[in-house]
DNA sequence: AGCCAGGACAAGT
DNA sequence: ACTTGTCATGGC
């Protein structure tokens, strides 16, 4: 294992971004670094000063800068979001955070199973998801697992992962993509409003749900997925009621509402 | 013990 | 088109 150091890690902290709730895979070790699967690769990942180190079963710098979005300039965004200062004040708050480039099947089966559920308890179930139907891993001398593919969800028993009425909702999922009723690369080409009705087919996700695969997997930054928490700030501090909250965000945030949401969102559950 | 959770769906107005 | 009850499970 060869750590892999990057020098540009401003605006990335590893907690906030990886304890933010957009993913549910992440775990932070004792010395404050965080571990994680990805595409059937384990990193390990911590902050130095001003040096990402990654230590992984994959090399490959390009695959974990897409994932973590390093890329993109967060400071372009942060600046162009603060020109709202309720936003500027979230952003203060939140600032490190980086949207992840989440892979596609995994994405879309953890919010299915975020629906009306606790964020210890979606980690629960995509966790025994993984060791129940997933592939071992080794790294460093311990075991992890793979987030298993719709063929290897066919026709399986879920009963054990316990995830209550959402287990006809991702039995639906694996089916779909199965038999080829979602095409889930070709989301890529549809724009937001297309794309939300495309993964709207799937039964057990809503608009959502869906918002937040566009947004989590496919980087769509103009969606502005709004769940129980979002409802409560935005009231709270825009006070914007529930139905007006699509059209408030977009004029407001316009091509950063992804962005806009998860300071939002951050700042609410804090 | 009882309320709530990164909602969706069906049935009822 | 809007409102309401229901859905499993467990965290707090």
């Amino acid at each position: 294992m060869i750590a892999l150091k990057i020098a540009n890690s401003s605006h990335f902290s590893p907690k906030r971004t990886f304890e933010c709730g957009q993913c549910f895979r992440w775990q932070e070790e004792e010395d404050g670094s965080y571990t994680g699967v990805v595409e059937g690769h384990v990193a390990n990942i911590s902050l130095d000063g001003s040096t990402i180190n990654i230590d992984s079963n994959n090399l490959d710098l390009q695959f974990w800068e897409d994932y973590l979005d390093l890329k993109r300039d967060y400071a372009k965004i942060e600046k162009n979001l603060s020109k709202d200062s309720i936003m500027k004040k979230a952003i203060s708050k939140g600032t490190g955070i980086r949207l992840l480039k989440q892979p596609l099947w995994e994405c879309l089966l953890s919010f299915i199973i975020s629906q009306n559920n606790n964020i210890p308890r979606i980690k629960k179930i995509v966790q025994a998801l993984c060791v129940n139907y997933g592939n071992e891993i080794k790294f460093r001398n311990k075991t992890y697992y793979s987030f298993p593919t719709p063929e290897q969800l066919h026709n399986a028993n879920l009963d054990p992962i316990k995830a209550g009425f959402r287990e006809k909702y991702i039995l639906d999922a694996v089916n779909k993509v199965i038999n080829n009723d979602i095409d889930l690369n070709s989301i890529w080409e549809q724009n937001s409003d297309e794309a939300e009705k495309y993964l709207m087919q799937i039964k057990g996700v809503g608009n959502k749900v869906a918002d937040c695969v566009l947004l989590f997997a496919y980087q769509k930054f103009d969606v502005f997925p709004k769940d129980v928490w979002i409802k409560r700030i935005v009231k709270d501090l825009y006070n914007i009621e529930e139905k007006e909250i699509a059209l408030f965000a977009s004029n407001k945030f316009k091509d950063y509402c992804g962005f806009a949401q998860q300071y939002l969102f951050f700042q609410a559950r804090d």
